[in-house]
DNA sequence: ACCTGAACACCGTTCAAGT
DNA sequence: ACCTGAACACCGTTCAAGT
């Protein structure tokens, strides 16, 4: 409030002239930066429709760091985020699923955006760096303490693994597994089901 | 600090004197609570030690709520910590998997721990309230703007859904997928890998 | 209609001073 | 060895007062 007030050449006290507390200003700027999310269309094909909003998800994340926490811990949710819920719910049940399912669904997809992005955006190493530091904390790594890390940083060192992880290898392994689940004729023996708890 | 220090009967300054800085003494606290999530064993057969792992640690991040935000952000990592890591990619390792392989595995993991269980931490209302918060907010969603929502809605309402997600659908989804993509006799072609970015 | 000063109830941290 | 008072540089928010 303080800051954001002083970037404006004003006092922290102005803003709630214009807006009733924090609360409600974060709630604007998420309904704001959420208009960049990919929306589904409701009779587009359901893998790719998924795919083009987890991928342009994580890329609002990585534009504006600040997102994550800020969306995930939000009660009320603005007019935006409703929209690309809906959108996400209306394509998934127009291709077969029930709206349990698409609840389970949804949230499989979400929990692996929100965390793959909040490990990538809290990771205190830029990728391009990844050699150099697995070099420099190597020996700090005890092989007798932790063999397989100190296996892992010598293989980052010497070039053979690079350390970059991939967004898309968990996502596609959901999106997999969800069409494998959607075209079993008995689904309810030999596929992941809620249980309770 | 000066509230934990409150709890102790003592003034904030004093607790300077055990510990650097806030810093450590989360570090510290988080070194404590990993000691409650179940580390895979070398020899293990990893499907099964993957699942008991994902599953203490979520039932360590809902009995300690304050852990998944800190844990996520945080830089210097503790030894208990450290040697989850190296369980964990010594299980991996152990049972086929390159350690580039382990590192997307692992990855791919804890994204869905960490985002499924943020996600169910941050939720405003308990499960045994789902239907009486679809019910009182049933009005607000407007079925011309949200038809799908409204849907969603009504099948909590009248108990068709009960609204509950589950941890193990998209846990089961990973695990099953990775059980296929390592029975893969071509895994070049036909399955996730890691892309570049 | 919009902005502000003073104030309140908070943070983490430092440092010289006490026992 | 441990604790503290005073101080510093921060927060979000309220409310009466100004233009």
């Amino acid at each position: 409030m303080r800051r954001l007030a002083g970037a404006f050449g004003v006092t922290a006290m102005s803003l709630y002239n214009h807006v009733a507390n924090k609360n409600e200003l974060i709630d604007l700027m998420l309904n704001q930066v959420a208009a960049e999310i990919e929306i589904p269309s409701v009779d587009g094909q359901w893998q790719e429709m998924m795919r083009r909003r987890a991928h342009s998800m994580r890329r609002m994340f990585l534009r504006h760091r600040w997102v994550p926490p800020l969306l995930i811990s939000q009660i009320t949710l603005g007019q935006v985020i409703l929209r690309d819920i809906d959108a996400t719910v209306g394509c998934l049940v127009t291709n077969g699923f029930s709206y349990a399912e698409a609840d389970w669904v949804r949230n499989a997809i979400d929990s692996h955006v929100y965390g793959y992005t909040l490990q990538e955006l809290n990771f205190p190493v830029e990728p391009s760096a990844y050699r150099d530091a697995a070099a420099t904390y190597l020996p700090e790594i005890s092989s007798s303490d932790y063999p397989f890390m100190h296996a892992a940083a010598l293989q980052i060192v010497s070039g053979a693994y690079d350390g970059v992880t991939d967004f898309s290898f968990g996502l596609e392994l959901l999106l997999e597994g969800l069409e494998n689940w959607q075209h079993q004729t008995n689904r309810q023996t030999s596929v992941p089901r809620p249980r309770s708890g």
